[in-house]
DNA sequence: AGCACGCCGACT
DNA sequence: GTCGGCGTGCTC
C-alpha cells in the first residue's frame, strides 16, 4: 500500500504530494486524513496522508516508509482534505497550511531533536575523552535521552564537543515530533470491584480514622469513579486520607484523561423553544423544509435588529438535531459573549461545543476532540470553527454574515462564508447567512442580475426576511447631528448639545447609555502647533495614538511605544498638542462634564485581559454604570433591556478610511449601533454625530433603510468595477526600499496586464492597478506597494495570477522581496 | 523550509 | 595546501 502525503514545509518546491511506502505493520492506523511522520531529506517531518493507493507510478526504489502514526484517529475528515485541496487552489496558499488551519493548534508539531547514548559504546573507534565530555555522556546517560538544544543550553559553550561526540556514534541523535499540548490528566477513585467488601472494612476502621470511614461510605453509596479533586471538596476532607486508603488497596486511584471544560463550573438554566411570530415563522418553515429535504441551498437572511434571528437559529438546529445531523454556528469573534453562548447551551445543553480563540489551547484541543468524538452535534465558533471535523452536518449558519472577521487576513485567507457553502455543498447541508445589513456581495447573489451573471458562477442565495422587531416594538428615532453646525454655535465639546441633554436626562431616569467611537487611545494624533510636527512611529508609516493611563504614544499597528512628548523633538517648543478624540479621551470627558458618572470603557486597551470582556459586560448588565463606552465590540449584539440611548461620536470616522467598503461599513456600524437601543420595553433613542451630515449611508442608516443604501451603494459598485460587479486580487509587495518595490512592482503590473490582454482579446474583462503604495504604506521598517485586480469571466484567475508573481521570484529570493496575494480581500490597507 | 553538496578567499 | 563562506538544488 502507498500513501500521497503533503508534508509539513510549506515552500513552493515541496507543495505536493509525496508517495510514502506504508509499511504492514502501520497499515490499521492511517488513513486519509491521518498525520504521520516521514523522513524527508535527511529529517522527519509531520505530513497529512491524501490519497491511499494500491500501487504507484513512482520509481519504488526511492520511495520510504512512513516512519511513524502520529494519531490513533485521523484528525482530518476525507471530506476536509479534499476541502483543503480546495482552498488551497482557491485562495492561493499552500496545501499543508489550509490543512494545519483545520485542526487545533494543540497538534501543531513540534519537532526536537533529541540525543541518546549509544549503546553499547563502540569498542573499536575509541578516542581518549575529554573529562567534559565524559560528563556530558554521564549527564545524557542518567536521563536516558535529552533534548539536544537543552543540553546545548546546559553545556553552554561545548557545542563542539557534543558535536563531536554525534560524530563519533557516541550520542545518537533521535528525532521526535510532539505534539503541542497533551491530554490533561486527573487522578480518579475508584470504588473496588467487589462492593460488599466495603461494608467489612468500614467495619474493621477504628473510630479514630472517622474520614477514611466517610470516604468507604460515600463510595458505598455511590460506587462510581469520582475525581479525587471533586471528592475531596465534597467530603472536606485532605488528599492523604484517600491516599492512605489507596496503599491499604481498599480503593484505586488512577490518571484519568479529562476534558477541560471551559464552561464546566457553570450551569446553564434550560430554555424551551420561544413562540414564533408570523414572520419567524414563515423563514424557519422555509429553513426547516430545507434542512428536512437536504436541499443544498444558502439562504440570505435578512433580518432587522431585534427581529428575533437567534430564536430562529435555534428552532432550525433543532430540527437539524432531529434528523441527526449536526450544525456549525459562526459568530463573529466579539459577539460570542457569555449571553450568547449562554443561549445555545441553554437550548441544547451538552451536546454544544464553543470555540474561540480565548480558549486556551488545550481547552480548545479538549472542544475539538468533543466534536472527533460525536460527544456533541452542534458547535458555535468563531471563522476556524468552519473546519468542525462533523461527518454528517445538515445546517451551518453565519450570523452577522457581513462582517469582515469572517475573511481570515493571514494565509490561508479563506472566506468561511465560501468554505461554508463548499462544505454544505458536500453534506447536502443549507446554510444561512444571517444580519441586519447583509453585504452587498451577498445580497447581489439572491438578485436575477446574478444568475444571468456568467462571471457569477458561484451559487445563487435565496432571500428571507424579517423586516419587523419582535412585539411590534419600533427601530428607534435616530437624529443626525451636524458637528460643523455644532462648532458654529461655539459648543466645541465632543458631545453635541442634543446628545447632552440626553445623556443627563438618562442619567436623571437611571437609564443606559452606549457610546460608540471607532478610535481608542486619547488622542488620534500628536503634533507640534509652532512647527507642524506630527509624531509617527519610526517603523510604520502612522500616526501614534497617545495614551494617557500609561503616558505614552503608541502605533497601533506594530505596537511601537514610547514616552509621551513634553517637548517637540523637531523644534523644541512646548506647543505639543493632543488633535482628536479616543475612547480614553471621551471617558475623562464624560467625567468632567457628568460628575459621578459611572462610564465602562471597552476597546483592546482594556479587554485583553482573559474574562475581561464578561465582566464589563456583566457589570453593565446588573446597571452598575450608567454608560457603556467602546470602539465597535458594543456594536454587536448586545442585548440590555435598560439601553434606551445610543451615540455614535464619529460616525464618519469610518467612512473616511481609503477603501470602497467605507459607506458600506459605516452604514453597517450605525445600523447595528442603533440597534442596541429600544430593544426591550423601554423605547430607544440614537444620536449619530457626523461632519458630513449628507452622506447617502448616513441618512439611509438614520432612516433604517437598508434598500435604499443598498441600491445606491449597488450602483457605485457597478459603475466602479467594484464587487460584486468584478473580483478583486490584491496583491502586496513588502520590502526595505521603495525604488527596489516600485521596480518589481512595475514588472509585475506588466507582466499582469499581458495576461488582462490575452483574456480581454477572449471576451474577459481584466484591469490591473499599479502598483501604488498601500494606504499604510510602511509596517515595521518594510515599505508596501500594491497591485490590484479587477475581473470578470469565469473565476479561475488566481492560478493565472499566482503565475504572473513567479516573475518575482528571483528578487523574493535574493533580494528577500515579499509577495502576498490576497483573493476576494475584505481590507485594502 | 532545512540541509547537503559544491566551488572560491583567509588562515595553519 | 585546508577550513569554511553561503549560492544552488532536492526532498517520495
Amino acid at each position: 500500500m502507498y500513501a500521497k502525503v503533503i508534508v509539513d514545509v510549506p515552500a513552493r518546491q515541496t507543495n505536493r504530494a509525496f508517495d510514502y511506502i506504508v509499511p504492514e505493520s502501520l497499515r490499521d492506523w492511517i488513513a486519509v486524513g491521518s498525520r504521520v511522520g516521514v523522513p524527508f531529506g535527511p529529517r522527519v517531518v509531520q505530513g497529512f496522508v491524501v490519497e491511499l493507493q494500491p500501487d504507484t507510478d513512482q520509481n519504488k526504489e526511492k520511495l520510504k516508509p512512513i516512519a511513524h502514526a502520529l494519531d490513533l484517529t485521523p484528525p482530518l475528515t476525507p471530506e476536509l482534505v479534499k476541502l483543503g485541496r480546495w482552498i488551497s487552489r482557491t485562495y492561493l496558499c499552500h496545501e499543508v497550511t489550509a490543512l494545519q488551519a483545520m485542526i487545533p493548534g494543540a497538534l501543531k508539531a513540534k519537532y526536537e531533536r533529541h540525543v541518546r547514548v549509544t549503546e553499547p559504546a563502540e569498542e573499536g573507534a575509541v578516542s581518549f575523552l575529554l573529562p567534559r565530555q565524559q560528563e556530558i555522556l554521564q549527564y545524557v546517560k542518567e536521563r536516558d535521552s535529552v533534548e539536544l538544544e537543552s543540553l546545548m543550553e546546559k553545556f553552554g559553550g561545548d557545542g563542539p564537543l557534543i558535536r563531536q561526540l554525534i560524530e563519533e556514534g557516541r550520542l545518537s541523535e533521535v528525532q521526535l515530533i510532539k505534539d503541542r499540548m497533551s491530554t490533561k490528566k486527573a487522578l480518579t477513585v475508584f470504588p473496588p470491584d467487589d462492593l460488599e467488601r466495603l461494608d467489612g472494612w468500614i467495619r474493621e476502621l477504628s473510630a479514630r480514622a472517622a474520614k477514611q470511614k466517610e470516604v468507604l461510605e460515600h463510595l458505598r453509596l455511590h460506587p462510581e469513579p469520582v475525581k479525587l479533586t471533586d471528592l475531596l471538596a465534597k467530603l472536606n476532607i485532605s488528599a492523604s486520607t484517600v491516599k492512605g486508603l489507596a496503599d491499604r488497596g481498599w480503593l484505586r486511584l488512577e490518571e484519568v484523561e479529562v476534558m477541560r471544560d471551559p464552561y464546566g463550573s457553570r450551569t446553564f438554566k434550560p430554555t424551551d423553544p420561544l413562540p414564533l411570530t408570523a414572520e419567524q415563522e414563515k423563514v424557519f418553515s422555509r429553513i426547516q423544509g430545507a434542512v428536512v429535504g437536504r436541499e443544498k441551498r444558502v439562504f440570505l437572511l435578512h433580518g432587522v435588529t431585534g427581529s428575533g434571528k437567534t430564536e430562529v437559529y435555534l428552532q432550525s438546529i433543532q430540527s437539524c438535531l432531529d434528523m441527526g445531523r449536526e450544525a456549525i454556528v459562526l459568530v463573529p469573534e466579539i459577539s460570542l459573549t457569555p449571553q450568547m453562548v449562554e443561549r445555545f447551551k441553554g437550548r441544547f445543553g451538552e451536546r454544544v461545543a464553543v470555540l474561540h480563540s480565548r480558549l486556551s489551547h488545550g481547552e480548545r484541543y479538549d472542544e475539538w476532540r468533543k466534536i472527533m468524538r460525536k460527544q456533541v452535534q452542534v458547535v458555535i465558533g468563531a471563522r476556524s470553527a468552519i473546519f468542525a471535523p462533523f461527518t454528517s452536518i445538515g445546517l451551518i449558519i453565519i450570523d452577522e454574515e457581513h462582517e469582515t472577521t469572517y475573511k481570515q487576513e493571514e494565509s490561508p485567507k479563506y472566506h468561511a462564508r465560501e468554505v461554508a457553502a463548499a462544505r454544505a455543498s458536500y453534506h447536502g447541508a443549507a446554510v444561512v447567512l444571517g444580519s441586519a445589513t447583509p453585504s452587498l456581495e451577498s445580497m447581489y447573489r439572491t438578485t436575477p442580475e446574478a444568475m444571468d451573471d456568467p462571471s457569477e458562477d458561484r451559487a445563487a442565495y435565496e432571500l428571507l426576511s424579517m423586516p419587523s422587531r419582535v412585539e411590534g416594538r419600533p427601530l428607534p428615532a435616530v437624529q443626525i447631528v451636524d458637528m460643523r453646525e455644532e462648532l458654529k454655535q461655539g459648543n466645541r465639546s465632543m458631545f453635541s448639545r442634543g446628545l447632552y441633554k440626553a445623556i443627563e436626562d438618562r442619567l436623571h431616569k437611571k437609564e443606559q447609555v452606549v457610546l460608540l467611537l471607532n478610535r481608542r487611545g486619547y488622542a488620534t494624533f500628536v503634533m507640534c502647533r509652532t512647527c507642524g510636527y506630527v509624531a509617527e512611529c519610526p517603523h510604520c508609516d502612522i500616526s501614534l495614538t497617545y495614551h494617557q493611563s500609561s503616558h505614552t504614544i503608541r502605533c497601533h499597528y506594530c505596537g511601537y511605544a514610547e514616552r509621551e512628548l513634553s517637548t517637540c523633538p523637531e523644534c523644541e517648543s512646548s506647543h505639543i498638542r493632543h488633535f482628536g478624540t479616543g475612547t480614553q479621551r471621551v471617558e475623562e470627558e464624560l467625567g468632567k462634564l457628568f460628575p459621578g458618572i459611572r462610564v465602562i470603557r471597552m476597546d483592546v486597551d482594556t479587554t485583553t485581559e482573559k474574562g475581561s470582556h464578561e465582566k464589563w459586560l456583566t457589570l453593565f448588565k446588573n446597571r452598575q454604570a450608567d454608560v457603556l463606552l467602546g470602539t465597535q465590540m458594543v456594536a454587536k449584539g448586545l442585548d440590555f433591556p435598560h439601553v434606551t440611548l445610543v451615540g455614535a461620536l464619529a460616525a464618519d470616522s469610518v467612512l473616511n478610511l481609503p477603501d470602497f467598503r467605507a459607506a458600506e461599513r459605516t452604514f453597517q456600524l450605525l445600523t447595528q449601533v442603533a440597534g442596541r437601543a429600544g430593544r426591550h420595553e423601554l423605547p430607544g433613542e440614537v444620536f449619530v454625530q457626523t461632519y458630513t451630515p449628507e452622506h447617502y449611508s448616513i441618512l439611509t442608516a438614520a432612516r433604517h433603510d437598508y434598500t435604499a443604501f443598498m441600491r445606491k451603494e449597488m450602483m457605485l459598485r457597478k459603475f466602479h468595477h467594484y464587487p460584486p460587479f468584478h473580483r478583486l486580487i490584491l496583491i502586496t509587495l513588502t520590502h526595505e526600499q521603495v525604488p527596489l518595490l516600485l521596480r518589481s512592482g512595475e514588472v509585475l503590473a506588466n507582466r499582469l496586464r499581458e495576461i488582462g490582454n490575452d483574456r480581454n482579446r477572449s471576451g474577459g474583462e481584466l484591469e490591473v492597478l499599479g502598483p501604488v503604495a498601500s494606504p499604510i504604506s510602511r509596517i515595521k521598517d518594510r515599505y508596501r506597494f500594491q497591485c490590484m485586480i479587477k475581473y470578470r469571466g469565469e473565476a479561475d484567475i488566481a492560478a493565472l495570477v499566482q503565475q504572473a508573481a513567479s516573475v518575482l521570484d528571483e528578487t523574493v529570493k535574493q533580494q528577500k522581496l515579499t509577495v502576498s496575494i490576497d483573493v476576494d480581500p475584505q481590507l485594502l490597507m
